[in-house]
DNA sequence: AGCTCCATGTAAGTCGTTACATGATTCA
DNA sequence: TGAATCATGTAACGACTTACATGGAGCT
């Protein structure tokens, strides 16, 4: 259910159609909650028959024949949203295919090891530099959505409002880092375990899965 | 996908009923990929409609009324457990609820985001203790599963087998360790802000959520 | 006689993905 | 005139959850 939380917080910025709503969702909530455009527009329908969000029919451009859905967030919504941050989740169930695989790596060859623990490295890499980015625009309160929060809400809480993000980010910095030292850990124990099992280079299996 | 490939690799230990490979799961894939015992009831009947495993019905017990259900990998399995470990996966869409969260904690009470961060470290406590004794288990390969295993494999492959997964499981003590610091310093914010804020320890929210 | 564990599922529903479908606006 | 972007969805399917359903075996 964080999707509809993401969203309703999304909206207590401001009114924004579901493309817009799309658009900031990837460049903010999307680094912790992923969800394609499709369902997006599906959940707002969802919120909105719940009553948390209304929406109006608005004119696009110079002809009245196109049409777009600006969403706002009613007072059931804020509501909602005070309810949901007081509340304390569960934790979330694991499912991690990456580290899945890693614990069977021994049915690939060490040069597949290093593959899978090569790949996982740039994925990390790519990550911790966008969140670093991101970091960077925060702490400069520079995105359009930090900047309407900032408009619209009290300068008392302003601190608050970017130090929590900014918080929750530099966690998964800090993920992001972890991985890729752990990927380079991996690469260097398998360049270890394969000099000491005399092998080199080739495609064979460390042990080949077999039957019974 | 995760879910097929990790109970053909538990499979290829040797044949096991659903319900103990349920039980094995819970002990083992369990900590990096979460699932239900009725999903992976009735992941083994697609798994043997794909002929990569394949199932005899046993008796149970003195009486022959009860029965059983031992599954078997089978050579296509077998294949199929290379292949994924070949395969070089897309970066797993994150998806975590309580990061969502982490990012609007103003919403709520100082006292609020204090509660919430307690909770997250109390969780991976749980969990790092958890993976610690796991991966104490399998250095000293005193599991039932990881015995199998070995017992079944080549001489020549124990390290790997051994040593993949207990870095698999470094890595997710090392997160672990992370969250829980990661929570120690969000407290520590939390309280400085709250110092400069001059409030203390009411409920208000730091930044009510409201319409418009 | 009653409890715990062994054992195997089904049914309904939610959440999310993939692919499709359509068309207007804006700018070069 | 054509490409990029704005804009809003639906349909089918797959993965997973929740709740239900049943009953034998083994032990005290």
């Amino acid at each position: 259910m964080s999707l509809r939380h993401a969203l309703l917080a999304l909206l207590e910025a401001g009114p924004l159609t579901g493309y817009q709503l799309a658009k900031q969702f990837d460049r903010s909530v999307a680094f912790t909650w992923h969800a394609r455009h499709s369902q997006i527009y599906t959940e707002l329908r969802r919120l909105e028959h719940d009553g948390f969000v209304e929406s109006a029919e608005a004119p696009r451009g110079g002809s009245a024949r196109a049409v777009k859905r600006p969403y706002s967030l009613t007072r059931d919504g804020a509501g909602e949203l005070e309810r949901w941050v007081t509340e304390v989740e569960d934790a979330a169930p694991i499912r991690d295919p990456w580290h899945v695989k890693a614990q069977y790596l021994e049915f690939g060859s060490y040069e597949n090891a290093r593959r899978q623990f090569r790949a996982h490295r740039e994925q990390y890499v790519i990550l911790r530099d966008r969140y670093e980015r991101h970091v960077e625009d925060l702490r400069n309160a520079d995105t359009a959505l930090i900047k309407r929060r900032l408009d619209k809400a009290e300068p008392s809480a302003h601190r608050a409002i970017v130090t929590f993000k900014v918080h929750a980010y530099a966690n998964l910095i800090a993920r992001a880092r972890l991985e890729i030292s752990w990927a380079d850990e991996g690469l260097s124990l398998v360049d270890s375990m394969e000099l000491a099992d005399g092998a080199s280079g080739d495609e064979e299996p460390v042990h080949r899965p077999s039957v019974q």
